[in-house]
DNA sequence: AAGAATACTGTCGCAACCGACAGTACCCAC
DNA sequence: GTGGGTACTGTCGGTTGCGACAGTATTCTT
């Protein structure tokens, strides 16, 4: 069966929302598109808390550990455009760049190439997701394969994302009461805790109060952090 | 030219930062994908900017005045779906729903048929975007058509919507230097001066500057505030 | 040659943050 | 009626943020 009729039954597996399976759209795509690796990856809670993440992939598992341990996530440029951005990122646009200089001497020794494509994809609120492949093309065929391919697999790479999504329905979001949104989002307007209990006609110390119950709720440890956290999750209405 | 050199020559240009004609896109697209119709739009939810809304589209004024008037993205389900999913909408799912039976009679006074396909855009912050064709094929050829061009369509509007995001962008955003932006991220991900000092080997009080300058770019008072609005403006990467 | 923008560093000192130790009062569910 | 969640308040003391006073070195433009 050629991959274009590999694409054509699943894209119409799909569409009929009859395959809920994300194992085997993985193992799908793993032996039709010519991978090397592949990895889904949906960041729910943002930088220090990396428990809760949705990791799926095919990468050597002790490139992974070290990639987690030397939180390479966080200097990583590929990863940041991913998570950032909205086009469809290169790896090789990044190849000369000091920040991944690191990144792709570690992924060379694990037998990964540069010819990889990291595709962002859509979260609405609390989450940022992403899809990247490694092709296992040489590098006279990279452009053509991409170019090729890189249609079919966004497309795939939505719906993976979109079954992931449904499966891990259970809202991670904490609750804020309505008196922590409220701090939260003063502070995020760049008051003090002295202005903030001035305005909500309470006393310091419970403004206080409410922000390390705010701190604790989302797991972060400085108020700038909740800040990012809120503004992201759209609880900080701006 | 075939429709495929097409959308290679397309994706050459767009992957080379090239092209930010974003009418010129829209246009190539118009003639090469059969398409009767199409729309662009980018609805921003921000509680200061209520007016902000990005609309590019080919579909018929009057069409689009009613449609505006009687407040319909408000009950049409494709526009809901478009705006809330993942996953594209295929028009003629809501074919036969209540809520949109007005709507498809009222497109159909306009020749809009319910060949259509509607793919919600990735959006950072608090907006929501989705780009829509109406394809002119007959109905025997719809499967095919929507099979064979869905890949390519949602990635070449993927460009088309991070050319306008970039655009939009350009009017308000300043300007923060490669620095700038990193020790805010650092902030938003809860370190310290110090420990943002040891992470990017340079001593605290250039940290300290780089945040001041940070912050008075941005106009705010706060670290919290300048966060809030790095994570808002999409300067962040979480 | 002068000016502007960027990257960087130092010290003083107060205001603000934030953890850890306390509490009180209300409401709701089991 | 006891346990748990929310709303609130107080004090102590160390840490961090941040303004205001200083600078130097490099690069790019006019």
């Amino acid at each position: 069966m050629s991959r274009r009729q590999v694409f054509y039954d699943l894209l119409s597996e799909l569409e009929q929302e009859r395959r809920k399976d994300t194992d085997k759209l993985f193992d799908k795509l793993q032996e039709n598109y010519g991978l090397r690796h592949q990895s889904y990856v949906n960041y729910s809670l943002a930088a220090g808390r990396q428990n809760a993440l949705d990791l799926h992939h095919t990468f050597p598992e002790e490139f992974v550990k070290l990639y987690k341990e030397k939180d390479l996530h966080l200097t990583d440029p590929i990863a940041q455009s991913g998570l950032s951005g909205i086009k469809p990122v290169h790896w090789q646009k990044y190849r000369n760049e000091p920040s991944a200089k690191f990144l792709f001497s570690l992924a060379s020794q694990f037998g990964i190439t540069d010819r990889g494509l990291t595709i962002p994809l859509l979260c609405r609120g609390s989450q940022a997701a992403m899809y990247s492949i490694n092709a296992d093309v040489p590098q006279k065929d990279w452009f053509k394969y991409r170019t090729e391919y890189i249609g079919e697999l966004q497309i795939l790479a939505t719906y993976l994302h979109s079954a992931r999504q449904e499966l891990a329905q259970e809202d991670e979001t904490p609750e804020l009461t309505a008196r922590e949104s409220e701090v939260l989002t003063w502070t995020a307007a760049g008051k003090s805790y002295w202005e903030i209990s001035m305005i909500l006609g309470i006393s310091e110390r419970t403004v206080r109060f409410f922000m390390t119950n705010t701190r604790n709720k989302m797991g972060v440890v400085t108020n700038s952090q909740a800040v990012a956290q809120g503004v992201w999750r759209g609880i900080i209405p701006l």
